[in-house]
RNA sequence: GGCCCGUUGGAGAAGCGGCUUAACUCAUAUCCCUUUCAAGGAUACAUCCAUGGGUUCGAAUCCCGUACGGGUCACCA
């Protein structure tokens, strides 16, 4: 009769280090009374989802301001679906984000006594735990192979009841280790599975940050915890890795809700203590009426790169996505006068339950107010990073004369309400178009859109007339007081009320003239001040483009 | 289908048995300011908290059923 010990040996025989041995080498933390150690830890299988930076972002916070730990671990476990290159990616982007961690894997190397933080470079350590379970008989090798299960799982259909591998259907739970040691040495492949010892009909309650207290049905499947490739699952992986690295909180989506009786299982088999969870609601889309998780395939919005790449500012995402993660960070923003992430306490118990639906408005206002937050310096700077990074056009733009563009940027900036035109960085190109001469040419090509009541002669002796007697400075009130003059002397009301009360006697009134102005050195009826527009391209420029308008 | 989670205006939400005539923010609309636009200021926008019962002197708030939405039942995470 073959014993636990033997047959772990016979399936493990390379495995000499124990449980003990690893508690040494991952010491406990020396952390202060509160701290918490959080992680965010991702698959690389594809793009950083907008959910993803949700959910790192929440983690992320909670150990700073706890003064606690915050690392970064790469779930590659499932070789099928990792993406090369997807690891780099994400670092990359959560560096963008300013939401890098300072223990954890990275590209370059691990950095951290508590690695390997690479799943797929840790098979060694999980081959312990498993030869642990194995040895206390709450593991055991299965033989069934795909088709095996698929057969099980159609005959639980047909007697209707819940499919799984658990009780009666866990064909090779039973198996004596004669057997099993018997078909091993046969070379029959096989996986290991958790022996549970839950019951299906009982119900065990845990303690969700963010939930509070949850009654869920215990798991009675027997999960495969280490596949055949030689890894384990995602269940084991997060029991051992979660312990090994001191873990203290795991926020993850809400979708493991149903599998934390199996983790919680496992880590009591270990005789561990569980880390505390939150489990994270989804960020949702509305789609014709209904509510569905943000798709990759369908909404751009589920990637990060969508906001880089439109050039929604960093800060601004940051702070809509905490905006729906605590519902009084808002208001806290308003006392404080500033939309800022910085002083800001974050706290499982403000979130919402339900999954927020995605508001690309909101996100819109949040971005301008981040914009309109920062001062010139640091507002050019972030333009030049994301030309840089994302958009050609806008980079040659400000390259042709970096201090001509940093003037343009700066409108209407220098006061205490700060212009907030632009949520993104994009927003620059079309709106700042006019003041490039080959663009302006473009534009006055495709027709300048003159108030139709004025006849060409008139426009352009008016024109003429503001362009070589109109006062270019030294203040906004001289010039607009010389344009009033100019503009009386040609027909216009300089005092609206006096228009008002009898408007026939006037060709119109200073909306009107401005208008004019404005259309022909802009090429559009709206714009920002036109002194601030007037002083950037200079007397030479504008007075030729005024002169030249009606040609 | 079983199990779990959820349901307050177009959106994010506050609310924790009487203080609610249901905060606050975005969006939308109107008005004011104004040389246009953006911003800013003001006002409007849920006769009511998915729904049906119940408990209570009193319910958005507690209990039960129903509906709807989401999640989960892999050698994926």
């Amino acid at each position: 009769m073959i014993s636990n010990e033997e047959l772990a040996d016979l399936l493990f025989p390379e495995v000499t280090e124990t449980l003990e041995d690893l508690e040494k080498r991952f010491p406990p933390r020396n952390l202060p009374e509160g701290a918490e150690v959080t992680r965010f830890a991702p698959s690389p299988t594809g793009f950083l989802h907008t959910g993803s930076l949700f959910t790192e972002m929440i983690a992320y916070y909670v150990a700073k301001q706890s003064h606690g730990v915050f690392f970064f671990r790469l779930e590659d476990t499932d070789t099928k679906r990792t993406i090369p290159g997807a690891a780099k990616d994400l670092i990359d982007q959560l560096r963008e984000f300013n939401l890098v961690h300072e223990e954890g894997y990275f590209p370059e190397g691990d950095v951290g006594a508590y690695g390997p933080y690479q799943q797929s470079k840790r098979a060694d350590i999980y081959k312990v735990g498993i030869k642990h379970l194995l040895k206390i008989g709450r593991a055991y090798p299965d033989f069934c192979s795909s088709e095996d299960l698929e057969k099980i799982r159609k005959a639980q259909e047909e007697s209707k009841v819940v499919p799984g591998y658990y009780g009666i259907y866990a064909r090779d739970r039973n198996l004596t280790n004669d057997e099993r040691a018997a078909r091993i040495k046969a070379g029959e492949p096989w996986v290991i599975r958790f022996k549970s010892l839950s019951d299906h009909d009982r119900k065990m309650v845990f303690h969700d940050e963010i939930r509070g207290d949850l009654e869920i049905q215990e798991n009675d499947i027997d999960v495969v915890i280490y596949k055949s490739d030689g890894l384990p699952t995602y269940h084991f992986a997060h029991v051992m890795d979660d312990h090994f690295m001191h873990t203290t909180l795991v926020s993850r989506g809400e979708e493991w809700i149903p599998s934390t009786p199996t983790h919680l299982e496992l880590f009591s088999a270990f005789g561990w203590k569980a880390p505390k969870y939150a489990h994270l609601p989804v960020i949702m889309k509305l789609d014709h009426g209904n509510k569905r998780k943000l798709s990759k395939r369908k909404d751009p919005e589920a990637a990060v790169s969508f906001f880089l790449k439109e050039g929604y500012p960093v800060e601004g995402v940051k702070i809509y996505l905490m905006s729906i993660a605590n519902s009084n960070f808002e208001e806290w923003c308003i006392a404080n006068k500033k939309y800022t992430l910085d002083g800001f306490t974050f706290s499982f118990g403000k979130m919402s339950l339900d999954g927020a639906l995605f508001d690309l408005d909101k996100l819109s206002y949040f971005s301008k107010e981040a914009i309109a937050g920062m001062d010139i310096d640091h507002f050019f700077a972030e333009v030049e990073d994301y030309a840089k990074k994302y958009n050609p056009e806008l980079l040659a733009r400000i390259d042709e004369d970096p201090s001509y563009f940093k003037k343009i940027l700066n409108i209407e900036r220098d006061r205490p309400n700060p212009r907030k035109d632009y949520a993104k960085f994009s927003d620059i190109v079309p709106a700042t178009r006019f003041f490039f001469d080959d663009e302006y040419a473009k534009i006055k090509a495709a027709g300048l859109p003159f108030d139709e009541k004025f006849d060409k002669a008139f426009i352009k002796e008016y024109l003429d007339d503001i362009a070589l007697n109109m006062a270019y400075g030294p203040d906004e009130a001289t010039w607009w007081n010389s344009v009033k003059e100019i503009s009386a002397k040609h027909g216009f009301a300089t005092v609206n009320r006096e228009y008002k009360a009898n408007p026939e006697a006037f060709k119109g009134n200073m909306a009107a003239a401005s208008s004019l102005i404005r259309v022909a050195l802009t090429g559009s009826k709206d714009s920002p001040s036109m002194y601030e527009i007037i002083s950037i391209i200079g007397k030479d420029r504008v007075a030729k483009r005024l002169q030249s308008a009606l040609d």
